[in-house]
DNA sequence: CGAGGCGTTGAATGGCCTCAACGATGGTGG
DNA sequence: CCACCATCGTTGAGGCCATTCAACGCCTCG
């Protein structure tokens, strides 16, 4: 695998699955504390650099990912050589679901921040799944998240002028965020997720740095007026 | 249940599932006959008519729908009262698998056409899914195949200019038929599912009419001319 | 026959895209 | 160490394309 060993930017070695601190909201969540001698052994644990991919669309791999820290984008192209993001992937979010029903990637995947993985063959979910149907009902899970993610996309992100689109995308980005803070993503990140241009992006966020909607409380780390944005995202 | 007398135009009785035409790709194909015996007696089969919704938003049925023919649209609100199409369900699809998972559907479900379902209690996928792995495996299959679609929905019909969009929704369309034929949807259905105005959809829609791109063979039949859409949606 | 829904078309506005330039930043190599 | 270059965010100008608001014909249905 020549490929894995580029683009490994850390290599932490096996898992140590059963005291892992994301156990308890991962997808073997519901496993006993024996079913994990079975697992960790070919479980690797990585980190990987911004803009590394991780995968491409039509790779044929047979392993899943569970994202331990950092942001991947799912990026899809168009024939006419466009792309765009249709998914985002954040800490305890598992990615590469399709492989379990299919033969291929659907998506390039790939770092926006320094991200870290978790990476096991898709064969040990479906012989664990054998022995324990609370893995399907986390799985069925975790396909009905990115499900109502990709609809939310449709409905809340691509819909509306793009001053509505940047307002919510902010708000969503704050969400998950302890306080109203977030990183922001680059304007090119931002415009392949709203289906807008680079500069309408720019242009867009910095009329809301103006207008102090925005604040830079760290380098790339803002706060947000978030009723003002969602005034916006709603008028 | 009230609503259900009224939604239902024709009911046509329990369903013979073992004797249904669509047993090899619904999602009980996998399923011996004698698993049979118990399910049949809990679907109702019956059709609705254009328009009518077969279940709202945040509804908290316990049914999931095969969709035995016609179409329906699942559709999404905006809080600032915008909504938008974000699947089509087709024959042999299988809508509200969210209730597995969760408490509520997700989506308002409309018929487009007349349309016929099969409708059953989500308790008998749980109960058949504990004796059937292969159940599991059809399920997660479905999630995917919608999750595909939703990425495509953004990929190609939420991206570039109004022309290409209705010129890959028009190619999508066609794809399932056998010919090259398509019956069109309402303009304001097609707006909804791009994220355009109905005004916009009439215009192109009329504009690709002139052109001899689309051709009206029988009512609302229309014969596409494949290879120069295919130019347009690429350009 | 009237009402309402739907598709179409026109005119005008405005918002987004395109193409272009520029400053700031950070990494690279001399 | 510094000059150089590439990348990124920003901003401007101009033009195109989609929206908005409006009107009209056609059709179905009551």
């Amino acid at each position: 695998m020549a490929k894995n060993i580029t683009l490994r930017e850390a290599w932490s070695g096996e898992a140590d699955c059963l005291h892992c601190p994301l156990r308890t909201s991962v997808l073997f969540a519901g496993l006993e504390e024996e079913d994990f001698e079975s697992i960790h052994d070919p479980i690797d644990q990585f980190a990987i650099a911004p803009g590394t991919t991780l995968y491409h669309t039509g790779d044929s791999g047979d392993y899943l990912f569970t994202v331990r820290s950092g942001t991947l984008k799912l990026v899809q192209y168009l024939p006419d050589g466009g792309q765009r993001i249709v998914r985002l992937a954040r800490v305890t979010d598992v990615i590469g679901l399709e492989i379990l029903v299919g033969n291929h990637y659907e998506h390039d995947a790939i770092a926006i921040h320094r991200t870290e993985v978790c990476r096991y063959p898709a064969q040990v979910v479906r012989i664990l799944g054998r022995k324990n149907p609370k893995l399907y009902r986390e799985l069925m899970t975790r396909w009905q998240r990115a499900l109502s993610e990709a609809d939310a996309w449709l409905t809340e992100l691509s819909t509306g002028s793009a001053r509505r689109r940047v307002a919510r995308l902010l708000l969503r980005l704050a969400r998950d965020q302890t306080n109203g803070e977030c990183e922001l993503l680059s304007r090119e990140d931002m415009g392949a997720i709203l289906g807008i241009t680079t500069e309408t992006a720019s242009r867009t966020v910095a009329e809301y740095k103006r207008r102090r909607l925005l604040v830079e409380a760290d380098p790339n780390l803002f706060l947000l007026d978030i009723p003002s944005l969602r005034r916006i995202s709603e008028s």
